[in-house]
Order: structure tokens, then C-alpha cells, then sequence
DNA sequence: TAGTGGTCTAGACCACCGT
DNA sequence: CGGTGGTCTAGACCACTAG
């Protein structure tokens, strides 16, 4: 709302003002349009003007409210269909992006079967073994971006493939905006738990990072693996982010990678 | 070279004689203009009028030469330079991309020390242990869609990093695209060896697709890579592919990972 | 100053979707 | 059929680079 009239039209990105030399990289650089387009469309989104699934309105309809040329609004949306924010579909309009609804299950799971794909593979069946409020240690408070000791939400499950269980992983959720989770919401619900993070608590994850490495099993984790102490495992520590790159959950995983392997493409 | 004049306009990208149900799921499906722009691109690409590192012509030349509006070039190149294949430069012009003078070296690879960056570490050492022709195994020969027992060069190499031997790999290129490949020519080089590829041989790599696994070190990998047997390593196949994608090298690393992690960004 | 890519506009028409 | 996104055009102006 209090969308700016008249619109911010080839604004300086950086005040103009600033004497050469106040000490940065400095170049000038103008911010177009579709940029200033996007930013605003994004304010709407983190607002929770356009919720997860909802079609928001029509490239003709966004033109005219921030007074610029649908072709500007076009090249905007273009940037946040790339970026996985929005989705569009010809003939009917364009949506938020959401994790339910998504015919892609598991979108940021990289993990696949040697043989046949996922959907061979039958439903992933969840094992939610813990689900508590603890004080965040050090490197947790520090990914999170929290002050150490704050209240984190962790959950410890295990993902079973194929009958198998293949993934042990403990996830770290900032308590603040996940006041009312618990073992009972996880294990009820049905379906992605970022599908879950969406609809229940309005959290979107929007990207991520993954750090993997190879590890020895412990003993505790090998159990709940079913595989022998000291089996190379995949460890995977993952860190996702809302809108604006704010990290909301850190996920530590062990993956077991005898039946399966970690897929990535490169361009 | 025989550039179709007039230009295709809005030609159907199945031939339009087709009874409905030929067997396939038959959407008519028009092609753009754009995108029959980009395959022409593509084309003297992979033909080598434009090579890594040359300025292609102006978009206003190719446009005419197209017979097209100055934005549907536009968009094509948009496209091409989205999958890194071109790079734009404001008032310079838009070259080939190429693996040699591109600031990021080592393109492909995802492996980052755990503190510090890249550059802090120094310069890799490269270490070629052996450069054979040989006959292609039955998985290899897959792979790279030739016929069992075809000739494949096979190249072994350790690569160090911040002093330590850290990624052993194998390398299998076609014999027919590599005949001149020796043990000299990749230890004279210095540079990726993508960069010599493109400038000796003429094939660029332009994507790739890895599979991960954690895996235990042989004691043969372990003595390479200066670790016990038995330590977790990560194995990583690459099968990276040239324009068209046409397969042109199968590579099988085991990466130590105490001192550094696989990094990739999920969206 | 000339040439390049980058932005922005306005308008036309097409392909797809629901009613 | 009307509305949506998708394509294509033509022209104007801006920002960056180099001679």
C-alpha cells in the first residue's frame, strides 16, 4: 500500500550527492524501472497482499496501479518467474509460487534413486522422532541470525525411500515465527513441510544453500539408519531463506547413498 | 551459410500434416520466431563462425541479417546468454563465452575450502598421474554413446588444494574429438583444462550433470589422496556435454572433504 | 562522437483458457 | 466470447565503451 505517486522514475540506486571517493566502490548506477517494478510486486508478496497459490491481478491491471507500460510490468514478472516467486500460466494469469499444489513434491530434495525415478519409488514415508524448544546453540544462532540461546524450534526426523530409511536430518526453526508447532501438527499433516511452513505459519521458502560432505556414521546415526557404524553417509546441512534473504530454518542431514545419489546440474 | 530466406514466420514445430494421433501426445504447439532466432545462433555456434571468445555481431547486423525486429535478436540472445553460452557487454558488444579468460575459473567445479574463499587458498596444483588410450567399458562407452570398445582417452589426476592432494579423478573423452590429447600436452597447459579443450581442440563444454555418493577410500584412492583407507569420501560423476547435447566427457572424482565442502544453491 | 547493449513505450496480433 | 499471458514490431532515449 502507499504505493508511491508519482512512481519512482530512473532513481538513482545510490544518492547522487555522495562526493567522489566517500570511501566504496561507488559507481553511480541507475536501478530501472522493471527493478523498482519488482520491488514493489515483492513488498506485496512479503506483505502477504498475494498469499501462496493466489492469482494476482493481470499485467494490465499492475500497469495502470504503478503507472508504467505493461511491457515494464512483463519484464518485472519475467525476473520473479525465473527466481521460482511466481508462476505463470497463459490464458489464466499469474500466481504465487507455493510448495503444496506444486506438481514437483520435495523441490529442493536433490536426492534420487540409482535406478527408475521417484515416483517408482513409491510415497516417502516420515518418521518424526522429536519435535522441541531448546535454546540455540552457537553456530545455530549464527546461521539463523539469532542472538545464541534464543528459542529454536528442532525437529529430528527420518525420511524413509523405497521402504528404506535413507534420511536422518535435524532442522532448526526460529521459535519466534513457529510459536505453535509441535509433534502433533508434523505427524497430522500430510504432504511437504514446507507446504506446511506456508500455509500454517505464512513462511515461504524461497531458496537455499547446501554444504555437503562425506561422513562416517555414527553409531547413534547408524542405527537409525540401519546401516553399519562408520557407513559413508552424505551429509548435507542445508540453510533456507524467505523473501529477502532471510534465513528461517537449518537443516542438518544424513543421507545414506547406497541406493540412491545426490543429482546437480551445472551450467 | 545457407541462411533460410525468406525466414521461417510462425512455422509449427510438429509438421502440420500429421493425422491427429500418430501416437504421440501431438500438441500443435507453434514455434517462435525467437526461438527459431536462437537455434540459428546456435547453430554458427557449434559450426565455429563465432568462436569462445569472439564478438558475435551487433543485434541491430543480426537482425538484419535475420530479417527480424532488433528485439526479437534480442530475446534470443537473452536466452543464449541465461544459459552462459553468450556473454553481454554494455557498449562493448556480446562475445562467446569461453572456460579461458572468464573470470571464474573453474566453472564447474563446486568444491570451496570451509573458511576462506577460493583465491585465499592459492593456486590448485595439478598433477597428471597417467594419459592412456584405451578401450571404452561397456558404462563408459553409455555414457558417452559410443559403441563398446571404441577408443577413449583416459586421463588420472590429482588436484591439490591449499597444498594438500585433494580430488583424485579419471577422465574419458572420445578418441575421435581428442586425437592429439598426450600426457605433454595437459602438463604443458596451464588453465583449466575446459580452456583446452575449447582452444586445441575445438569442444566446448557448455553443461553438465553430476551424481554424488559418500563412499569409503580405497586403499589404492587413499594412498592419492593421503588419507586412510576407509575414510568417507565423496564420489562425483560428471558427464558434461558440448552444444546439442552431445556427451563429451565422463569424469569420476572422489573428493576429500575434511578441509572443504561441495556447495550448491538450490532455487 | 559513434556504436553497442539496456530500458521503456505503445500498439498489434496470436495462443490459450474459461464461460 | 472476453480476458489472460506470449510474441513481434518500431522507435525513442539512456548508459557504457572506445577512439
Amino acid at each position: 500500500m502507499t504505493i508511491e505517486r508519482p512512481p519512482a522514475r530512473r532513481v538513482p540506486s545510490a544518492p547522487a550527492d555522495a562526493p567522489a571517493g566517500s570511501g566504496g566502490v561507488g559507481a553511480p548506477a541507475f536501478s530501472p524501472l522493471y527493478q523498482q517494478i519488482k520491488a514493489l510486486i515483492l513488498q506485496s508478496l512479503q506483505a502477504g497482499e498475494w498469499r501462496p497459490g493466489d492469482l494476482i491481478p493481470s499485467e494490465q491491471e499492475l500497469a495502470a496501479r504503478y503507472k508504467v507500460s505493461q511491457g515494464t510490468v512483463r519484464k518485472a514478472i519475467d525476473e520473479l518467474a525465473a527466481d521460482n516467486l511466481l508462476v505463470r500460466r497463459q490464458g489464466k494469469g499469474t500466481f504465487v509460487a507455493t510448495h503444496a499444489e506444486q506438481h514437483v513434491q520435495y523441490r529442493f530434495l536433490r536426492l534420487h534413486p540409482d535406478h527408475g525415478d521417484r515416483a517408482s519409488e513409491g510415497p516417502a514415508t516420515r518418521d518424526i522422532l522429536a519435535c522441541r524448544r531448546v535454546r540455540a546453540s552457537a553456530d545455530v544462532a549464527a546461521a539463523l541470525q539469532l542472538r545464541a540461546g534464543e528459542t529454536v524450534v528442532q525437529v529430528t526426523r527420518v525420511l524413509g525411500l523405497g521402504g528404506v530409511p535413507t534420511i536422518l536430518e535435524d532442522l532448526w526453526l526460529p521459535g519466534q515465527a513457529f510459536r505453535g508447532l509441535t509433534m502433533d501438527t508434523l505427524t497430522a499433516y500430510a504432504g511437504p513441510m514446507y507446504a506446511l511452513f506456508e500455509s500454517e505459519f505464512g513462511v515461504r521458502m524461497v531458496r537455499a544453500e547446501e554444504r555437503l560432505k562425506a561422513v562416517a556414521a555414527s553409531p547413534a546415526a547408524a542405527a537409525r539408519l540401519a546401516v553399519p557404524a562408520g557407513t559413508p553417509l552424505l551429509s548435507v546441512e542445508r540453510l533456507a531463506y524467505t523473501y529477502n534473504g532471510v534465513p528461517m530454518e537449518l537443516r542438518r542431514g544424513l543421507y545414506r547413498t547406497d541406493r540412491h545419489h545426490y543429482r546437480n546440474e551445472l551450467s
